[in-house]
DNA sequence: TATAACCCTATCGGTTTACTAGGTTTTAAG
DNA sequence: CTTAAAACCTAGTAAACCGATAGGGTTATA
């Protein structure tokens, strides 16, 4: 399940994504908009900035605004960074890599074959999609 | 991710359909193949009874045996029994859906279309595969 | 009748989640 | 120069969930 973070976190950069002009957009703005609470969501700009998907300007007419283009951003990067990993099982992550405690060897777990698949089906979609497909959906 | 409950179980649906006789399987016996914490397990194979997969003879000698062949167990079924959902956001679900809070308009949703790309691409793989399926792979 | 096995309920420590509170700092506008 | 708007930062917290454990009860077989 995708947690409220994340989700939230997609649909601001979305909505920042959707303006025409480049114009910094506050952060009240969008929890209004979008009906997210505002101290949340600013503690979700703020990772989205660190981790270099946003910018910010401060005071009066200040906002945050996209540093990449949105059909540069792929989905993939976003989840990665606001959920962790997109696997549904550590040991078949390819970022966040884990081996499981019980399962000796990996190639005979009847769990790791299946995990894969599915990691590598969601991978596909998530990696096809970047913040430019998904904005346009408005 | 994935819980370890669902984890368990799947691995012990898969271990009892190795085996070639019908006979039943013990929980410990399990616990101990695939370590697994046996109370816990216990739990996990009670809810598999209850909900169709297993069914169960007490006393010595006892066990869980499959109900259903192994090709007949598709793991959608599986998994949302012991998970739920299989889709990363309840308003995207087939079985458990619940519409979100903020959000007036799916249909204008940018991480709406996304998470129903992702819940095929799934679900699509979980339906092809059957319990004879990750079975074999040890 | 002893024992192996399933069956059931309760509890618990730890972690995560979603959010709130309460400020500080920076900047633009008047 | 003052004021207001905005980002920035730290901390805390209630609730839920997770993984496991405890401690038996019940049933059937040898």
């Amino acid at each position: 399940m995708l947690s409220k973070k994340t989700k939230y976190g997609i649909k601001a950069l979305a909505y920042i994504a959707r303006k025409k002009d480049r114009k910094p957009v506050q952060a009240s703005e969008i929890s209004e908009s979008e009906n997210i609470s505002q101290k949340f969501l600013e503690s979700i700009m703020l990772e989205l900035r660190k981790s270099g998907f946003l910018g910010s300007k401060k005071g009066k007419g200040g906002g945050y605004y996209l540093i990449k283009e949105p059909n540069e951003i792929r989905m993939t990067a976003v989840i990665r960074v606001l959920e962790g990993p997109i696997a549904m099982v550590p040991c078949v992550s390819l970022n966040y890599y884990e081996k499981c405690d019980d399962c000796p060897d990996e190639n005979t777990c009847s769990v790791h074959k299946l995990m894969i698949q599915v990691r590598d089906a969601s991978l596909n979609v998530l990696g096809e999609n970047t913040l430019e497909d998904i904005a346009i959906s408005q």
